[in-house]
DNA sequence: TATTATAATTAGAATAATTCTAAAATCAAG
DNA sequence: CTTGATTTTAGAATTATTCTAATTATAATA
């Protein structure tokens, strides 16, 4: 595990946003002023290849990285702002039906936030 | 609705591919010679806003479209490889917990296919 | 039908996210 | 120290998608 590597990992594990890889560039720069936005690329694809990350692809927005623990995503249909939620686990009756060999499933549920919600429109 | 976008809604519709709006293009040009990508991107927006098709955002790949019949997808977390499940509707069990409002919901479960499971690498 | 307004399509440039390439720097092992 | 492997760097390249402005098609109206 690479100097860049572990920094960039506890930005994520410690953050309650759910950054972009060009966000997590400009965190990581404030104490390494001299890394570059490749760099933070490659630690992110090797971190989320073993299994240390989350990569979520929103529709609209570039990749956004996230914590491993198990947790499902609220996504507003309209502007896109992600929050947390945690449904329950449904791995088990996943596996019930398909078998096993499920390595993981991601939940996202659309709806209107409030704030789009008031914005009828 | 259009010429164009009646014909990309046809040809979501009747595959069983999940294709990019590169291959939605190039088939349609067989029909319809002089269209071009611009039109099937403007088209293929407009049809997702109006809640006509699905639109699959997978890691690694371009967007995918899809019908808007409800089912899962089953991804293989190695080739990308995406198939059609149906695992059973929870859009009551997530109301329960989150409250009415919920527009629609994306179940992704990853899995390592048959293929990518024999090179264990 | 001619006229106007509205919306869709086109061509191509522009943008934005991400990957690639090759060289330089760092690290780890013998 | 030397060697080899890995990581980082700088910057070019690629890819998907959007934007812009001009053109064409469609529909609505006089």
């Amino acid at each position: 595990m690479t100097r860049y590597a572990k920094q960039i990992l506890d930005l994520i594990n410690q953050s309650d946003r759910h950054m972009t890889a060009e966000q997590i560039f400009l965190e990581l720069k404030k104490s390494e002023p001299k890394v570059v936005q490749a760099t933070v690329y490659n630690n992110l694809n090797t971190l989320w290849e073993n299994g240390m990350i989350r990569k979520l692809s929103v529709t609209g927005s570039p990749d956004r990285y996230d914590k491993v623990y198990r947790h499902d995503h609220l996504i507003c249909k309209k502007c896109g702002t992600l929050s947390d939620i945690a449904f329950h686990d449904i791995t088990g009756d996943l596996e019930k039906q398909l078998g096993e060999g499920i390595i993981s499933y991601d939940l996202n549920i659309f709806y209107l936030c409030p704030k789009c919600r008031g914005k009828s429109e």
